[in-house]
This record gives C-alpha cells, sequence and structure tokens, in this order.
DNA sequence: ATACATTAGTTGCTTATGCAACTAATATTA
DNA sequence: TAATATTAGTTGCATAAGCAACTAATGTAT
C-alpha cells in the first residue's frame, strides 16, 4: 500500500514540517514570532555574538532566508545587530532583554511539540528516532554539500 | 550541547524538508515540475479518479494548496480535470499518457533520494525509521485534527 | 599599490503553503 | 418548496524559503 512504501517517508517529512509549523504559528502568534523565526534566535540562546553567516551555516539556511529572519527579530525587539569593528562586513547579533526573558517560554513551547509527537513512544525509541533523524539529516547535507 | 536536545527534532525535520525540496526540484526542473506537485502526481498514481478534496484529505494538505497543485499539473499536462456529473461540485482527476510515461521516472527520483539519506542504514533501521516517522505523523495529526 | 577575488549581508524574484473569504452546487430543514 | 447549511473548489493575502544579482568590505596576487 502506498502510505507504506519507502517513498512515503518524504511524505512523513512533509507533513510533519508543515504541522509542526502550524502549531508553532499558533504558539507564537501572541509573541509576534512565526516558524520562520524561532530556529534562529534557539540557536542565539545558545551562541550569542553569533554572526548571520555563522548561523546560516549552522542551521544549513539560505543567507538570504537568515538576513529576512533576524531582521524580523530585530523587528520585534529580540535581537540587536551590531557590526563588528574588526570586520565591518560582520554583523554580531546579540539578545535584548525581551529574548531572555522569552527562553524559556519557547523551549516550553518546542517541547510541548515534541511530547505531542512523541507521546506513545518509549523513551528508548524517542531516543532512537532522534538518533535516526540525525544520522539521515547529515546524510542529507553531505549529499547536498557535495553538490555544491 | 543544543543540536542532541530533544528540542532539536525539529530541526531535523526542517532540514530534511527543505534539503529533500532542494534536491527534488533539481530533478523534476526538466520535467516542469517542482516539490509542490509530486506528491499530489504520486498519490493519482495509487488512485486515479479522486476529487482534490479527497486528494486533500489523504495528503493532509490545504484545499487550497491543493487547487494550485492541481492547477499547476494540469497545465504541464500531466492531468486531466474532469467534472463529475453525479455531483457537479467535484472534479476527478485523471493521469494523461505523458503522466504515465512519467510513472517510473517519478519513482526512481523519489527512491534515490530515500537512498542517499539512509545510506548507511541498516534495512533492519530504515524500516524502524520509517514506522516510527509514521507513528509521530499520526501523532500530529491526530492533536491538530482535534483542534478543529 | 592597483587589480582581482572572496566574503557578509541585502534584496528581488519565484515557489510552496496555510488561512480566510468567496462562489456555485448540493443537501437539509422548516 | 423556499430558506438555510454544507461542501468542493478558487482566489487573495501572508509567511517561509531558495536562488541569483547586487553592494560594500576585506584579502590576495602581481
Amino acid at each position: 500500500m502506498f502510505t507504506d512504501n519507502k517513498e512515503s517517508i518524504g511524505r512523513w517529512i512533509s507533513l510533519l514540517h508543515r504541522y509542526g509549523n502550524v502549531y508553532i504559528n499558533e504558539q507564537l502568534k501572541e509573541y509576534s514570532l512565526g516558524a520562520g523565526q524561532y530556529q534562529f534566535l534557539a540557536i542565539l540562546y545558545q551562541n550569542e555574538g553569533l554572526s548571520q553567516d555563522e548561523i546560516a551555516c549552522l542551521l544549513k539556511m539560505d543567507k538570504g532566508t537568515t538576513a529576512r529572519a533576524i531582521a524580523k527579530l530585530e523587528k520585534e525587539g529580540y535581537v540587536v545587530r551590531k557590526v563588528f569593528n574588526v570586520d565591518k562586513r560582520i554583523k554580531k547579533l546579540y539578545l535584548t532583554e525581551k529574548a531572555h526573558a522569552f527562553e524559556s517560554k519557547l523551549t516550553s513551547i518546542l517541547l510541548s511539540w515534541i511530547n505531542i509527537i512523541t507521546k506513545d513512544l518509549s523513551v528508548n525509541d524517542q531516543e532512537y528516532a532522534l538518533r535516526l533523524l540525525k544520522k539521515i539529516s547529515l546524510n542529507a547535507e553531505d549529499y547536498l554539500d557535495k553538490m555544491k
């Protein structure tokens, strides 16, 4: 049956991505953020002071997409861009008070979605799923990086 | 470390979705199709004669998105829309010769991506990954369906 | 030092997608 | 049967994202 074919991996990924975005969008609406920004904010909580280019590389995101996501975060008051005087091409990114105050909320939103979609998986299966996802993501990265 | 946190499941899903789309887009370019259409075509290979609404439900896709994807498939000559005379609101979808001639090609494109991303997984792990993905997708569906 | 190359970031264009408002057809109910 | 509700499909609008062309700053090579 189609839904059990190997080819349907792509369908599950697509569905999870779309549904995840719907959920995140709804949760973030009251904070004037959307699914297109949270990854950038999350990575800044881990590494304040990154440049846009570094973030784009870490997230494997287009630099144009990154520029616009950061612009939105700045516009909404979560991030400040500071030109790096040692190399004036670079803009380093810093979190505002508003962003720091929001960190635990973002974490709980992200975890709540994970809990929804893994609710009936054993801890073992959750860890296994995470490992497999990471592995196939790395394969995808490797492949497309080589193409460029 | 951030990249090993539970929260990063969303990042892997996002990355797989984006990179998968880049790959599929590149492969489909010469056929005048994109990542936004292949799922609709794939499901029609399994069930010719479905209506747009049925497809939208099966793929858990918005009906507007479905309308536009089918319009593109029709414009490019892969699909024909026929008003269902028993209920003139419904348009049933049929594949053209061009679509039939393309089926094996599409299958091989989709499989080649799966093979790229699962290249170092054992058959066991591949099946396990598929089962887990399906399970968490169903959880996502259940949750958002209940919200509406 | 001047010319060329690379890098960081921005912006225009395109596609994919969800949501909401709309139309037309059919179904239900008073 | 006439009025209302539901359903299938379309379309406008907004967001997310990649690609490519561009600018400004820095680096390299002659």
